[in-house]
DNA sequence: AGCGGGACCTGTGGGC
DNA sequence: TGCCCACAGGTCCCGC
């Protein structure tokens, strides 16, 4: 589901209900969402979500201790890392709503004026994970010390360095430690945007290829953000929303459709296993 | 190094 | 209506 325009709307839309409230409980209702690696998530209680944030797809609530950690002995969380993988949705739900079928996780966070609200994760396929931790918690984390740059923050010289090798360029793309928060659908749309073939070998992409390239990735990014992100079943941003960027795809899931640009069928490939729609015309 | 395939899961949609 | 198969926005791991 979401990539990194599906995450940023949510960590927008959340952050206002999130920002300033204190965790007071927590209920995981399913082992294997919290990650392995994760303090316990009981040792949020008493923490402050300070600010809600992304990097890459993941959705990050910073936390700032209270009254209530100051003398705690073990060392509390400062982070409360949530990767939605392919379903996973963040809410707060209406104040007399159950837990749904799919609710993975449980928060309970104080308002300011003492009242409560409550954090629901829920998670379909429940390959999202949460992860509580300290910055020298995150470091150990493999997947998000190998994270690479920020599309929407490098410049071309600095994609140009990192698409090396023989491999092609849309799985380049995919691979979140060349280029952090890309995904099967922005991989294909940016790819159509600079008029590149998937299937080029992304160490051939050449200086000025790559700059357009990282201008269709920037402009589809900021463009699907304008529109709150993609919804193709699953996704909601924190308020229930549907994104509207699906209906801008120029090929993620029109295979055999014609090209809006020259009218010719699409092909769609399978490429490292996941669907790949391009236009062998206008891509080169 | 890089590829394909499979695994992890549940649900949906198409074909028959 | 129902069954079976293919497929889905992500990542990891294995063997070649």
């Amino acid at each position: 589901m979401p990539e990194l325009p599906e995450v940023e709307t949510v960590a927008r839309t959340l952050t206002p209900y999130v920002v300033g409230n204190v965790f007071a409980w927590v209920k995981p209702l399913l082992a294997s969402t919290v990650h392995p690696m994760s303090l316990p998530l009981e040792n949020l209680a008493g923490m402050r979500v300070q600010a809600g944030r992304r990097r890459a797809k993941l959705l990050l609530l910073d936390l700032e201790p209270t009254s209530e950690t100051a003398a705690r002995q073990d060392a509390p969380p400062t982070a409360l890392v949530f990767h939605l993988r392919m379903t996973g949705r963040l809410f707060t739900p209406a104040a007399n709503a159950a837990e749904g079928k799919h609710t993975r996780c449980v928060f309970g966070l104080r308002k300011p004026d003492g009242s409560e609200t409550r954090l629901f994760f829920d998670d379909t396929r429940t390959f999202g994970k949460i992860f509580a931790a300290t910055p020298a918690l995150l470091e150990q984390w493999t997947f998000w010390r190998n994270l690479g740059p920020e599309p929407l923050e490098i410049d071309a010289s600095a994609l140009a360095s990192r698409l090396t090798g023989t491999r092609a360029i849309k799985t380049a793309l995919l691979d979140q430690k060349v280029i952090a928060g890309i995904g099967n659908i922005y991989a294909d749309e940016a790819l159509f945007r600079a008029r590149i073939s998937p299937l080029r070998k992304a160490g051939d992409i050449n200086g000025k290829e790559c700059a357009k390239l990282l201008d269709a990735i920037k402009k589809t990014l900021l463009q699907s953000i304008a529109q709150c992100g993609s919804s193709i079943r699953d996704y909601r941003d924190a308020d229930g929303n549907v994104g509207a960027f699906q209906n801008s795809f120029a090929v993620y899931g029109r295979g055999g459709e014609k090209c809006r640009k020259c009218g010719r069928e699409l092909q769609k490939i399978r490429l490292g296993g996941r669907a790949t729609v391009f236009c062998g015309h206008c891509q080169k």
